[in-house]
DNA sequence: TTAGTTGGTTCATATATTGAACCGTTGGTT
DNA sequence: AACCAACGGTTCAATATATGAACCAACTAA
């Protein structure tokens, strides 16, 4: 890996549940050495990404990236045309809303929308999606570049018990997901979360990323699962045309294959 | 220098004007090898912060950086905070408002309103500002730390015929702005634009950055002035209450004394 | 006092970076 | 069609650069 790489891998440690972090953290986290880690972090904080809290001496992202992040905004709309539709999807299903983007081989997530309804919610704090375990992943395996199945099967790492290990159970769920048209996660990421997802797509005709439903396990019934894949459906269509994209027929057939079951196929990994 | 900063500087070549950048074109840009700026986006891409536009080859910022945003965002919330400000100057002014935010030596955008009043506008194309050439630069330099002015004169790059190049020049326009509480750009950055700034402080007491109006040369009047440094004051003590910090004595004081005054003060660099 | 943190620094070692020269394509011109 | 220039991408020897064990100084808790 080249130096760059693992200087910018720094950045990837931070998250809700962890804003800020030390050099000597940050060594155990990354498991780099401390006089290495420590240049890596001046050389980020030399350009802004990283500053120091002066109380704390602890590192922290740094405003280098918000003036990025609006200029990639300002280049490829991504967020604000996603945003309303996501806010409609939390808001009819109750639970909790999420955009994801694949760029290369990793899906990111872009955004999210908590609904408001509920106390106990499904937080997003993930940096980047791990594509076996997450039902936007499984959505990017099964509509998205094929080169994507070789990189997940380097790293079938196990967050729960249902969580797909080897490669035939992954491909189970990716044919699933390619039959019924949504990315089904049942407590294969969290114990108590159920996923779902739905394919979107750019104006480049190709899979661009995944809109998701995580909801709270034990209030997922069949009921609200119809609901959840109605929204899905109706999200996944607007944020598709507003990027500039149409969904492939063979996506629209599965939802309407799926919509006329209406049942809950429940595959065992 | 560091071959992480190396890497890092590229994104740094990004801007609204020129979102998208061929290899050879960041060779030139650069002005480095294209072997290395190839392995540099390599790396940059590898890790989300860039990729390529599939039509074009060409490279532009990376969803990974909204990301990053987002978690800084939520860690140090500055945009969110300073942005109902910044859209009143703006609406009251009938000119270009923005927002810089010091780390380090460096002065970063963090967000901007346009007015809608005006067809012609001043138009804020800067990743960094440059501190001896802009107001918000000049506010850096008379309200933040000592070791900015070291860090300036390093590069007294002459942008129009006004720009101070000198160490004195520039030293007489901070002591304007000390006493005046304003950071003023007559014509040194560009020549059709006037700029006008007021420093925010933020909850370690310190310079946290400046609120600057950009104003097309054309339509600068004694009357436009009064109503810009009012309403700058006004915007900076919100957008200083919202990142948690107070205005030093000082400088309210340096207000209220230009306040009385209402005069011009134009200081020839 | 001691022992264990922390952020930060040094320097010899050798590993990873560098750039001139090199491909194969593409797109426009003659 | 042949040509040329510019493009993105690759190779490899030379060496500049990253590396990490050991080392500070400051701080905290026991």
């Amino acid at each position: 890996m080249s130096s760059a790489a693992k200087a910018l891998k720094l950045l990837s440690h931070f998250s809700v549940t962890r804003p800020e972090i030390g050099l000597s953290q940050m060594c155990r986290i990354a498991g780099r050495d401390k006089a290495t880690t420590y240049r890596h972090l001046q050389a980020l904080e030399e350009q802004g990404f990283v500053e120091q809290n002066p109380a704390t001496r602890q590192y922290r992202l740094g405003p280098a990236v918000m003036q990025l992040a609006q200029l990639r905004e300002a280049t490829v709309p991504r967020k604000e045309a996603a945003r309303p539709a996501l806010a409609a999807l939390a808001d009819a299903t109750c639970e909790t809303a999420h955009v994801t983007v694949l760029s290369g081989t990793t899906l990111y997530g872009l955004c999210e929308s908590y609904a408001s309804h509920h106390a106990t919610r499904a937080v997003i704090d993930l940096n980047t999606f791990p594509l076996h375990a997450t039902a936007s992943g499984l959505c990017a395996l099964a509509f998205g570049p094929a080169d994507l199945l070789a990189a997940a099967v380097t790293d079938l790492h196990g967050f729960t018990d249902r969580t797909p290990t080897d490669r035939d159970d992954l491909t189970a769920l990716i044919h699933h997901t390619r039959t019924t048209g949504f990315g089904r996660a049942n407590r294969i990421y969290e114990d108590e979360i159920e996923g779902l997802s739905a394919p979107v797509f750019d104006q480049t005709g190709h899979f661009a990323g995944a809109v998701a439903v995580a909801c709270v396990a034990t209030r997922f019934t069949p009921a609200l699962e119809r609901t959840i894949l109605t929204e899905l459906t109706t999200a996944a269509r607007e944020i598709t045309r507003n990027w500039g994209g149409t969904i492939p027929d063979a996506v629209e057939a599965a939802w309407a294959s799926t919509d006329t079951q209406e049942t809950t196929l429940e595959p065992t990994p």
